[in-house]
DNA sequence: GGAACGGCATCTGTATGCAGGTTGCGAGTG
DNA sequence: CACTCGCAACCTGCATACAGATGCCGTTCC
């Protein structure tokens, strides 16, 4: 019984929550287009499960607002293109302002200190046009803004939303210059910070999302 | 097999969906208290069905946030006490803030008359001292500079926190005042949006929410 | 007497079978 | 030729059975 056919078997492991996240990859990448059907026989023979487990990842699914689901009707993939995509980048900016407004009035000194060390370090990566450790760096300096606010559920909503955006912003450090204009904009970022300025380091935060949104939004609609 | 004891067997239909609702609610309201474990045969006699639908309304109530899950435990009930639901409140202003602020750039004529309308028509439940509706025409604003925002996260995440703060918001319009208080400050966030201005609607909304956050702290700390 | 190990009870995770509903195709009729 | 009605295949929703994991408790050894 394990001899199925191995041509379109996905081999992720076999628990609920790697399925979650394997098919809101397969949604957001475009792997599967908005729309489409998820037949739960399809889903569990491509994951080598059976339909139990894949009618909780696509409940969960559903929860999460990636698939629509109806009584008796297969669930089928919600249209998270265009307007919604765009929704959530400006939330994005919205939330990172608040962060980082918030982290500049509370930040303890570590944490400032902190967050100037890891920013300056980076400007070797920069130099380097090392895109793949930068993208890593970048990560880092963002969980640090959002820790930083000492706002748990903020934490949360500006983690999840990030985590959803995450495929659309893959390829962003590619672009020529990106490195350097972030540095930059992390670096007005960090200074505000630094001098408790919370209305700067908002601004800087909000425009800092805002113009990768708009770069990302080119990318998305370019192709993939 | 149908003639399992009658005593705490909940009659809601058998859906999913209804399930969900039935067990949110009995936690919100404090029928069942943060920390509780959710047994699944247990729910599944009380709601007299199998384990089945009840396992998927459970991992649903997971993703709303409302049941806390770990991997081969009990479900249980999240504890929203404290720091954390302070930082709920906190966010919770944050984002009505945003919402009026947007709302006051975005909305559309008529979905500023429709609020305005919406407001000024409660100013007899007030005078009327009428708690209930009053409380249902609050929900009503709110949601209307939810989506007066016209950004579909945003309302997203604006209606989840709003959702789950709801059961330590609930005697709130009982305290003596408020309700007058509540129609002042709403008449703020009217003007400035109907002025279009953006700034100061997002301050009064921000701090209509906040005001209200204390006195549900401190409702919350007393007792329920 | 206390701590650690092992067995047992219990609960979760998954597979599978069955019933009800939905869809789409085809035959029959106007 | 088109429209309608009915049937059949398929798919979802739920129940049940089984396997694996966890935690508790008693026993035993130090």
């Amino acid at each position: 019984m394990k001899q199925v056919r191995r041509r379109e078997v996905i081999r992720t492991g076999t628990t609920v929550e790697q399925m979650v996240r394997a098919i809101a990859d397969m949604i957001v990448t475009g792997a599967i287009l908005p729309g489409e059907k998820l037949d739960e026989i399809t889903l569990a023979s491509r994951f080598e499960v059976s339909r139990t487990p894949v009618r909780e990842a696509l409940r969960e699914l559903g929860a999460m607002g990636l698939v629509g689901r109806e009584p008796n009707r297969s669930a089928v993939v919600t249209n998270v293109t265009g307007t919604y995509l765009h929704s959530m980048f400006e939330a994005m900016a919205e939330l990172e302002g608040i962060c980082a407004r918030l982290s500049a009035e509370r930040m303890t000194v570590d944490e400032r200190r902190a967050l100037e060390l890891e920013h300056r370090s980076s400007m070797r990566l920069v130099h380097a046009g090392a895109e793949e450790d930068y993208a890593a760096h970048n990560t880092e300096f963002h969980t640090r803004l959002y820790r930083g606010a000492h706002n748990d559920h903020v934490f949360e909503m500006v983690t999840q939303t990030r985590a959803r955006l995450a495929p659309f912003r893959r390829a962003q450090f590619r672009l020529p210059g990106r490195l350097a204009k972030s540095y930059e904009e992390h670096d007005q970022i960090v200074t505000a910070i630094i001098r408790a300025d919370a209305v700067a380091a908002g601004q800087a935060a909000y425009s800092h999302v805002a113009i990768v949104s708009d770069a990302s939004a080119v990318f998305a609609a370019a192709g993939e």
